[in-house]
DNA sequence: GCGCCAACT
DNA sequence: GGAGTTGGCGC
């Protein structure tokens, strides 16, 4: 907390804030450019420790660490004052810590398909066994889901997300979360000539953060008894968002996580991991180049590598602070233009990069390397096998049986001296099944072998990418049809992801907003406003002429409620205050895969008689349509119940 | 399409 | 540091 008590209030009225309308605007639209924008990241500490200390039910302090054949791969926070890091085996771990509980990851092993299981003998059977990673990845939907729903009760938006370590784009969010609710005096409807105004300064002399956040110290120029400004709140508000966030994953799943908050996605990164384990830092505008200065760069992402290690030996410093000194040119005299600039600007804090809206994984891998090499085909056919099982399975969760997702390429990756990789496209008319992944991985290992120098083997893997969408069931295409304006409008756009976004505008304003009685509201008295939160600055800049009109996607009988319904297309569990959207956005990929499949049809009939639905799409084979823990790989229900 | 780099546990 | 994954970029 930083003083309370201002000198004098305002005897200064006239005092403007260092911001503008123009970037009040620019951080509603989500915009990479606007000094308002605030990013979080938030990651779980030792994800892999803790996802054993859940499935094992051990507390906080029980020294714990993930072990993967004869060393770890993840060292919870109560056995790291022991001196056990990674870079320990677990013989030394042992040493260090007679009580640490060292549980070796699941393994699938040789002759028992796709099922992995956490086994007492596995560090043992490096030979027969692969390790499965599936249990982290199961703990790691069921945290992103929660973070989603805690954040859907602050806004509408869709959450961005990356798998283990989670950036969310809070920019827009924030703003839906209150800012021009609860500040009305932002609300003013702007003209184009006064876009450039200075804001008035926030209502306030001091942003009341909470005490548990840590907040990096000022600049040396700045200091803590100045009058906030807009940056500050928005940051105070993240902050809070972000502890909700985080609150919400401890209560429902018992997992600890710590976050930075910052203007872009390197500080908050940086920012995560400067209070850890479960802790928050926050780094204001006003505190980042004190905060670089004290770093190497090469914590600095991008720069941890041989890039990183290239401008260490080329300006003979790992500091930022030395670098700072260094002109732009003399930067330009020793690396490309476009890492100039970028290295100029980041050891600055500026880093405009954006926050990925996906959740979709792009390929899936399962690899083994060899210790003593393999020889023979046999040998490596084998692992094959567990290859395609693994795959398969990380398939059927992804929803192959259901045809919403299927990849286009399988390829094989083969190190002897130098790796080397085959692919070759999966027939997209052919039901992928195990099978299918084996028999496909076969033959990329015949050509391999073909070639010679196959063997020895030190390290095999199989992987399958260029994934696709594909539907599940027909009746959505016409049922939705029935909304043939909006039809019409939809399908000229070819960005499916911002109709996604902009069709939520359409949801009902009660739903976006939280403002509970202790956080940004205790300090602010305005009343909300409820209502056109479309119109209020929205100036005439926008860039989508063609997003607009979907505002009009009718919102039909919106009921809140906290129950969830299960989406008959998608079988994803959805909140039913969420219902709304959902279809919207099934409504919008319909439309674009209808696109698609006329195009193709065209083709197909263009070039030869094939009927256009023919092959795949559609059918729901397999047991029933039940998407999700399905028995068959039902280990996972045992665990983490 | 393939190789390479970076990141993470 | 090694093993197992993922994503991104460049040619």
């Amino acid at each position: 907390m930083s003083s309370a008590d201002p000198p004098n209030a305002s005897p200064d009225a006239v005092k403007h804030s260092r911001y503008t309308f123009r970037q009040l605007h620019l951080l509603r639209q989500g915009s990479t450019a606007t000094p308002l924008r605030a990013i979080a990241h938030i990651d779980l500490d030792a994800f892999y420790a803790q996802c054993e200390m859940v499935r094992l039910g051990t507390d906080r302090d029980t020294p714990l660490a993930v072990r993967q054949w004869d060393s770890l791969i993840a060292v919870n926070y109560a056995a790291r004052p022991s001196g056990i890091t990674r870079m320990v085996t677990t013989a030394e771990a042992r040493k260090l810590c007679p009580n640490i509980i060292l549980q070796h990851v699941a393994t699938f092993r040789e002759g028992e398909g796709g099922r992995w299981a956490y086994r007492d003998d596995s560090f043992k059977n490096i030979r027969t066994d692969k390790v499965s990673l599936d249990p982290y990845r199961a703990e790691s939907r069921k945290i992103l889901k929660t973070m989603k729903e805690e954040l859907e009760q602050w806004s509408s938006e869709a959450v961005d997300e990356e798998i283990q370590s989670l950036t969310l784009g809070l920019s827009a969010c924030l703003e839906k979360a209150g800012i021009d609710e609860v500040y009305p005096e932002l609300r003013q409807n702007l003209q184009d000539d006064n876009r450039d105004a200075e804001l008035p300064p926030p209502p306030t002399t001091a942003i009341p953060w909470d005490a548990r956040d840590s907040l990096i110290e000022l600049d040396k120029h700045e200091r803590e008894e100045d009058d906030p400004d807009w940056d500050d709140v928005v940051m105070q508000i993240a902050a809070e968002i972000v502890r909700s966030v985080r609150t919400a994953v401890w209560n429902q799943l018992h997992y600890t996580c710590s976050a930075g908050v910052a203007r872009n996605k390197m500080l908050a990164k940086l920012g995560s991991a400067c209070n850890k384990p479960n802790a928050q830092t926050i780094v204001r505008n006003r505190a980042v180049q004190f905060f670089l200065n004290g770093y190497k760069f090469t914590q600095i992402r991008m720069l941890g590598g041989k890039l990183g290690e290239q401008i260490t030996s080329d300006f003979g410093t790992e500091q930022v602070i030395d670098l700072l000194g260094i002109p732009y040119e003399q930067l330009r005299a020793k690396l490309d233009d476009h890492t100039a600039t970028w290295l100029y600007g980041v050891i600055r804090g500026e880093d405009r990069s954006e926050v990925n809206p996906r959740t979709q994984i792009k390929s899936m891998l399962s690899a083994k390397s060899f210790r003593p090499s393999i020889n023979s085909v046999e040998q490596a056919e084998k692992w094959l096998h567990i290859f395609a099982a693994d795959i398969y399975g990380r398939l059927v969760e992804d929803g192959v049986l259901e045809n919403r997702r299927r990849p286009r390429v399988i390829t094989l990756y083969h190190r002897v001296a130098q790796s080397r990789s085959r692919q070759i496209p999966i027939p997209g008319s052919s039901k992928i099944d195990e099978d299918l992944l084996f028999e496909l991985a076969k033959k990329l290992l015949g050509q391999v072998v073909a070639e010679g120098q196959a063997w020895p083997c030190s390290n095999l893997s199989l992987s399958v990418s260029s994934f696709e969408d594909g539907v599940s069931k027909n009746k959505a295409i016409e049922g939705f049809l029935v909304r043939g304006d909006q039809a019409k409008v939809i399908s000229q756009s070819t960005r499916i992801r911002e109709i996604d976004s902009t069709s939520k505008e359409a949801l009902p304003a009660e739903k976006k907003r939280r403002v509970d009685g202790g956080g940004i509201k205790r300090f602010f008295t305005h009343s909300p406003f409820p209502g056109d939160s479309s119109s209020a600055l929205v100036g005439n800049e926008s860039p989508q002429p063609a997003d607009q009109d979907l505002t009009n996607v009718p919102s039909g009988d919106f009921e809140p409620t906290l129950s969830q319904y299960t989406c008959d297309r998608c079988s994803k569990v959805i909140p039913e205050d969420g219902r709304e959207e959902h279809d919207d956005w099934h409504f919008a990929k319909d439309l674009e895969l209808q696109d698609r499949q006329e195009a193709i049809s065209i083709q197909q009939q263009s070039q030869q008689q094939t009927p256009p639905h023919s092959a795949r799409g559609i059918s729901t084979r397999g047991r029933g349509g039940r998407g999700r823990g399905k028995p068959e790989r039902g280990q996972k229900r045992l665990f983490f119940q």
